[in-house]
DNA sequence: GTCTATAAATTGATAGAC
DNA sequence: GTCTATCAATTTATAGAC
């Protein structure tokens, strides 16, 4: 959800809102956005449908409104990062400890970002931010190696997509609470993409 | 396909199946398996539904045959392994390098593949097996520890999770005859993973 | 092995009462 | 803001002719 968005609300929708979006997207995790019927929703939040369409104008929007809140909260991490001084490396390895935390804190919604395909209009639209994002990590691993922090024999954008791959890769098994540790998980992908592996 | 799978039928309805398959797997990947009707799939095929099910029992059974592609060639990837000689993390290396030629060969078999979640009989299948691939890669990265080649400061299994989930991202961008070469993403995959980053 | 026709169930969404 | 009732379209799948 944008801050616009938020502001034309009065605050008791805004809660309902909130805890409507929140079962949805653990549903729409669960069995997949397109598997995922109004019916399943109906049911996981216990009202009837009718009474989530009084709230949004369809399935869709829920989609909509459930990837906004990721991509807002990873394009804050971005956004930080250019208010920031320092060596590009540096600021690269702050924006990739605060994106396994944004990933963490915001699990049900990045992922759902990540899933996305582009098959509706709001899909195509959170495609298109990702793509945004995507430039300007490559810009910040470009500087790094321009200030001769990053070895300089691989190409940035091929280096930013693994880098990130990896990043997004957790959403495939990383669970808060259960499992390896969030700081863990942090420690060791710095570890591994900036020194690597071996002894 | 499996071996056992394949030897049942005659040739002629192995080949109209591997063309079918083919133009299946695609379409589940442009808008996904729970989106692609059997409707879609018969336009795409240029047959009739009631035609595409004289040669499966339904739609769930060609994305049973479309995982089961995948998984076939990323075993024989660990089974070669087992049969080699030398170091563990040579072995892995080459485990890395195979399991990049593999997708790029079978992109859309295992793309499929690693977006399958457990919503059906199939589908929790193939999620077990994939786990068991998991526990296989596991174990090469810990005797590659075990033997002083690998830095023994990171946890094997969550060191494992992170290697193969860089992986596993390629299906979301790379694209072959497009963009970056699969020699130059092997390479560059590689040196990250086990060198690191850092000039 | 492909077709037409159709069954039976489910889908996203709306009307209108309370 | 939630409900019951319902719609039109689509879904997976089958029957049976050629």
């Amino acid at each position: 959800m944008t801050e616009a968005e938020r502001r034309v609300r009065p605050r008791e929708q805004r809660y309902s809102l909130e805890e409507l979006l929140h079962v949805v997207a653990q549903e729409f995790l669960r069995r997949g956005y397109d598997a995922t019927s109004m019916e399943d929703l109906s049911r996981a939040t216990g009202r009837t449908k009718s009474s989530i369409y009084h709230h949004v104008s369809g399935k869709e929007e829920l989609l909509r409104l459930a990837v906004a809140r990721a991509l807002d909260a990873l394009f804050a991490v971005l956004d930080e990062q250019d208010a920031q001084e320092g060596p590009a490396v540096e600021r690269l390895e702050h924006v990739l400890r605060a994106s396994v935390r944004v990933l963490a804190a915001e699990l049900p919604y990045v992922t759902l970002l990540l899933r996305v395909r582009g098959n509706t209009e709001a899909e195509r639209w959170a495609v298109q931010r990702r793509r945004e994002f995507d430039r300007r990590l490559t810009a910040l691993v470009r500087t790094a190696v321009d200030e001769g922090d990053l070895r300089d024999d691989l190409d940035p954008a091929l280096v930013t997509r693994l880098v990130f791959g990896t990043v997004n890769s957790l959403v495939d098994w990383f669970r808060p609470g259960s499992g390896h540790g969030r700081q863990q998980v942090e420690d060791t992908l710095v570890a591994m993409v900036l020194e690597g592996l071996r002894a």
